[in-house]
DNA sequence: TTCAATATGTGCGGAGCGCACATAAAAGTA
DNA sequence: TACTTTTATGTGCGCTCCGCACATATTGAA
């Protein structure tokens, strides 16, 4: 029954996106994309506006109103780009230290769920998950977008590496 | 290692969450908490606004505004309720159309993932979501909220079972 | 009968986003 | 070199979804 195994799997996906939601919203005072970009900004390659637009999904304005809120939160700043056209993104003190905090928030609220598993179930419910990411077959661009909340320092053994051989961090 | 563990779930609950949205999407002409209101009211209780709301963890406001959107699409219709106050939601035909379009294309959002899985990994990972879900203690409120967009159809042995003994259907 | 509780609806505004358009800089082409 | 296309950013404008404050009608309780 794979109908019926989906649909558990939609209710924890829902559960959890709710959670992590909650959890951004006390600490974040934009929702959307907005812990999003937070993450992938501070990854501190200086993602230009279309970069991070083609990462997040959104459109060009969106993402341009979108810097212009994290900015005016004194989260990011805005310096120079590799052209005299674009611009690059960097997070400020106070943005990585928001960006450490939601990302924190976000595996906390999360964790509870883990607490019923026993250390091998979650071993178990790892691999599984490990297996189902690494079956998805997507571009690299799609796998950002897929990571675009993780934490990367305690995601070991990445299924789907955004980073392949030769092209840099991010 | 439970967070590589928790950071690996939210990667799928977002990848599934997405997919759920963009599936919804191509259905319906509004977003939001539109599709978990057509699941509801599917249901086929007649709730009032106010129940409505509840689920949906929307402002009684919202919840107003939203029946309105869904009535003007002719998915819903407003009848009398117990009293002179309440009103009863129920699902016109083609509402009912929708909503089964919806379920179905939110199983199909979902399926695709498990595809990764034998039928025993499939077996042993329903089994570690239904205790990860039947181990949260949540008031029969909560539960209806975490299920609002399930096919309950394709949920035997439901793990969080909002209907209890005696308390009629939803 | 008076007052609180319940249920719905409205006025208004804000957040987040997309479309159409404008502008500047770089790259390609004649 | 001059012209055109592509790339990158930014603006004007409007839409959707939603919440707060407020208004109204009905029910129940004192």
């Amino acid at each position: 029954m794979t109908n019926r195994t989906a649909n558990l799997l939609g209710v924890v996906a829902l559960a959890i996106t709710d959670r992590i939601e909650d959890a951004a919203r006390q600490i974040l005072s934009h929702t959307g994309e907005t812990p999003a970009a937070l993450v992938i900004i501070g990854y501190g390659f200086g993602p230009s506006n279309d970069r991070l637009r083609r990462i997040l999904g959104l459109s060009h304005p969106g993402t341009v109103r979108l810097v212009d809120r994290l900015v005016a939160d004194g989260l990011v700043e805005r310096r120079k780009g590799r052209d005299k056209r674009e611009v690059a993104l960097y997070l400020t003190k106070r943005g990585k230290a928001v960006r450490e905090k939601f990302l924190k928030g976000r595996l906390s609220a999360i964790r509870p769920l883990l607490g019923a598993l026993s250390a091998d179930e979650q071993e178990s419910f790892a691999a599984l998950l490990h297996k189902m990411l690494a079956s998805m077959d997507t571009t690299d661009m799609e796998r950002r977008t897929l990571c675009r909340l993780c934490d990367d320092r305690v995601c070991s053994n990445c299924p789907i590496p955004a980073n392949k051989p030769g092209q840099g961090n991010q």
